[in-house]
DNA sequence: GACCCAATATTGGTTAACCAATACTAATAT
DNA sequence: ATATTAGTATTGGTTAACCAATATTGGGTC
């Protein structure tokens, strides 16, 4: 833990802010890492992104199209079937938190 | 990943999850287990999570209280602050979830 | 077409969260 | 006081999420 005041550093969650941020609007790779930039205040590396959103279009989640130099990702209906789910369980777990 | 539509195992969450759980009332190791498990449906095994109840009393952000067999776990001041922070960072990453 | 840059991709390695199995401890019962 | 059992603790090993560094690709520009 890089912060040792830090109880939460949202590991093992990538996939999951992935596919919720694309289901707030497409966008391309390096647009996400600036968005989980954003959220987080780490940008993950490519290693990172760039291997979770090839696993994510592997198992249909995700498609992209080619737009310049870019991949614009989008959620196919299967990634908002994972999403929907991977949220219920989210809320299950945290659900006592969100209303603090 | 145990299924493969689930795009969050939460991995890295469970100190987080102790000090939120803490917060709401007081209990031992055992009980923290089943009432994680009522919310993953995953129950941590013990070699989880008394491994990371040790580490955060070192850190003295939770104390105990034996009280027969078991020990009352319970948060420190220090345990409420970086609770405090933590959900902070929480909320500002899945600010928008909360809100589905 | 040669060069440059942004975006994407890959490779190799590290770390830490977690599990399964086993060991210890303390309260209670017989 | 011995056995039992619930609770707690430990040990050793596995796995996968992640990073740093490097490579590739694809458009634009001169």
């Amino acid at each position: 833990m890089q912060n040792n005041d830090e109880t939460c550093d949202m590991r093992g969650f990538l996939s999951f802010l992935i596919l919720w941020i694309l289901s707030i609007r497409p966008m391309s790779g390096s647009e996400m890492a600036s968005e989980i930039e954003k959220r987080k205040g780490i940008k993950p590396n490519p290693g990172t992104i760039y291997p979770a959103l090839a696993e994510l279009a592997e198992k249909k989640a995700i498609t992209f199209k080619n737009q310049g130099k870019k991949k614009v990702y989008s959620l196919t209906p299967k990634g908002k079937e994972m999403l929907k789910h991977s949220v219920n369980h989210f809320c299950k777990i945290f659900y006592d938190i969100l209303s603090k």
